[in-house]
DNA sequence: CTTGACCTTCCAGTCACGGGAACCCTTATG
DNA sequence: CATAAGGGTTCCCGTGACTGGAAGGTCAAG
């Protein structure tokens, strides 16, 4: 399977592909002229990572995911573990995300919006309290 | 003021007010021995930057909006504008992050989470669904 | 034989800084 | 006077996860 086919099967940009070899995430054959060739367990080791990037796990844990899904022997605490910090810090960023959307809504709300110079948006951000 | 004093005074690390500087948000004058000299005018920007990018403002919008602030002629529907379609970009990431976190804390509430392998997380991983 | 669609590698850029090296300026102390 | 500490300066590299583009090799069709 080519690198166009693995990524119309996969759903990821051939470039983002040739990257997760370029990391070391995937390791595709090669044929004789130098194409990538994927085998149908690259195919699902591309699907999982596209699945897992998707979730915002970072590459990092992509890793880490991968190698214990490749293990027989794993405990899916150590699974369990990985998501779950992430969870935490997706929590995180939607707590900040939330109260910089409350200010700004606040904010657009307030703010006239017409020809006039007065606006609540810049007497804010240049208050001196 | 110094910019370590500059620093204190709005919260600011001195790399960042430098790189401020680079790429022309503000303009610090100089002393004879090129130690930067910040007169109010300057930390005025420096705490309106630093409000402008607490509020998610990427870089191109704090000059924008830097620019109607010192602009008497502005219209308050240009700073709306900006601060709109802001608004917008914070609650689509809302969205995306909401719906991760969705599925990945019912992920994490259905993994035992013990020493066996078996796992929800990776199974919906690479599921080929 | 040529055209066009693939594929390859390599280099540069993204965003908003942060770390660190190498070096200059000022002040205090032995 | 020498020196050490604690400012300041510029310059360059690295970040995460790609994306765009250039230069060039390969393959199938007409």
């Amino acid at each position: 399977m080519n690198i166009s086919q693995a990524s119309e099967a996969t759903g990821l940009p051939a470039k983002t592909i040739r990257y997760y070899e370029e990391i070391g995430l995937i390791r595709p054959d090669r044929r004789a002229n130098g194409y990538r060739d994927f085998a149908d367990t690259e195919v699902h080791k591309l699907r999982f990572l596209a699945r897992a990037r998707a979730l915002g796990f970072g590459i990092d844990d992509c890793r880490s995911l991968l190698a214990l899904w490749g293990d027989r022997a794993r405990a899916s605490a150590d699974v369990r573990r990985i998501a779950h910090a992430h969870l935490a810090e997706i929590e995180a960023k939607i707590t900040d995300l939330t109260a910089m959307r409350d200010t700004l809504s606040h904010l657009v709300v307030t703010c006239a919006g017409d020809g006039r110079p007065d606006c609540p948006i810049l007497n804010t951000l240049s208050s001196s309290d």
